[in-house]
DNA sequence: CTCAAATGTCTCTATAATAGAACCGTATTT
DNA sequence: AAATACGGTTCTATTATAGAGACATTTGAG
């Protein structure tokens, strides 16, 4: 029950991100296999209404200043700056690696805050990244404690692999998100990148349904050791608790589905 | 030449805005004078995307995650935070003002950086904030820059009032233009807000064409004196030679039209 | 300099998607 | 308990779209 135009429409502005910011018509309707036509007319409705602007020179597209307010109306709402991101900052500054809040949305985890770590060396990513649920700690951890019947869902959508250590076994993942709700938390090695480690805490709204996840990251010389990992697990959790508590006070109504 | 179904979808998606962040269906049918079959189409189809989420409680929709992505994809590009900031905020501290970046959108000037006042009364204003340009002093500089017919086009559009003192009227906006062309800054009190002045000058790109403004606000109480007025035009003008470099040297290529 | 291939844009019409009224089940209000 | 309002669905006449093809330019190779 949806609209055709405007999904297929939609589906094509999902070809600007930051590998690919710019296209052509006919470039752009050879990589989707669609009529060049189609493409233009798509194209040329989305730069009249200033989604997309079209460089005069070269013709080609991309995506225009209207996302700016829309992403600024996005972040507003989320409203994390005031209070959820000085404890990331503090939590950042403890630890010595960069800290990210993730949201649950749909069958992504969506990187929604950032406080970096201060070191030269640091895992870093922008605000807005999108990455499946089967893949690294801050997804994983949220996708542990969803209802089995939507775990099934997010496998059943593919489990793509980005690095060796991605898990696309259902039944390997099954047994290790078994073990993540268990122990409270997920440690992971090498599976969003080959380089990099990452620690996450899981976060609820009010009806105690997994929203988001609070995650360490750095690259993966540096991961704790396993006498360690307790310690940094304590301090995650601390910090998880201070955010949790101002989701709580503010009844942070955040959906899924 | 353009997608009907897709340009009514996102005329709709214009209805979301700070001051209407949610919408049901049937409200948003009514206010547009639409049937409701219509809109739920739109609307249900901008969910499955990410664009819009659907509250499952209350059942209205509002901005969706996908928005953050977009946006900083948009700021990413125009990569302003490196150089062009700390000059504003430099520029900020020696005024005790704010102090932001217009850039020219079809008919629009949007908000793209800013660096605010440390004074606890201050102007203020969110990142990708659309203004009309014929309003206040960083929109009409840029539209006194552009070539006569865009800034009949824009006068065309239609001059919506905003205060008491905002320029309706064809020809004396046409004398002001003139007025802001020669002396290469605009200066004006109450015409976004009856409570602000703003002091504006212009940057170009590579081609010499008008693409964007700076520009200092501030309560309309602290504006400055006529004899004071050519000093913070001189301090202005300053940073915005510092930032018109930068767009030399990286050939600023950003379009209008 | 010439030719060929590629580009964005536009036109046309069979065809497929949409508009819009009416309807459904549910929730809320009176 | 009746009435109203809501999100969501179904149906079909109508209308917008898909897709091939043409066109004027531009680009790049020979």
């Amino acid at each position: 029950m949806t609209l055709k135009t405007l999904d297929n429409s939609l589906e094509v502005l999902k070809y600007f991100n930051k590998e690919n910011p710019t296209w052509g018509v006919r470039e752009l309707a050879k990589e989707m296999d669609i009529s060049h036509s189609i493409i233009y007319r798509i194209l040329a409705t989305f730069e009249k209404q200033g989604f997309l602007i079209q460089n005069p020179e070269t013709k080609k597209y991309e995506l225009g200043l209207r996302f700016l307010e829309y992403g600024q109306m996005v972040k507003d709402k989320l409203n994390l700056s005031d209070f959820v991101l000085p404890i990331m900052i503090n939590l950042a500054d403890t630890i010595k690696e960069s800290v990210f809040l993730t949201w649950l949305d749909g069958t992504d985890g969506v990187t929604v805050e950032i406080a970096e770590s201060s070191q030269t060396i640091k895992f870093s990513v922008s605000i807005g990244t999108r990455t499946p649920l089967h893949i690294g700690a801050s997804c994983k951890v949220i996708m542990a404690y969803l209802p089995e019947e939507r775990k099934k869902e997010i496998m059943k959508h593919g489990m793509k692999r980005l690095t060796p250590e991605t898990i696309t076994d259902p039944d390997e993942m099954l047994a290790d998100l078994e073990k993540i709700q268990q122990q409270g938390w997920c440690f992971s090695t090498g599976e969003y990148s080959h380089s990099v480690f990452g620690l996450g805490v899981p976060l609820f709204n009010s009806k105690k349904e997994v929203i988001a996840s609070l995650t360490i990251a750095g690259p993966i010389y540096r991961k704790p050791t396993e006498e360690k990992l307790p310690d940094m697990v304590n301090v995650l959790q601390y910090g998880a608790m201070n955010i949790q508590r101002y989701f709580d006070q503010y009844s942070f109504k955040l959906y899924h589905e």
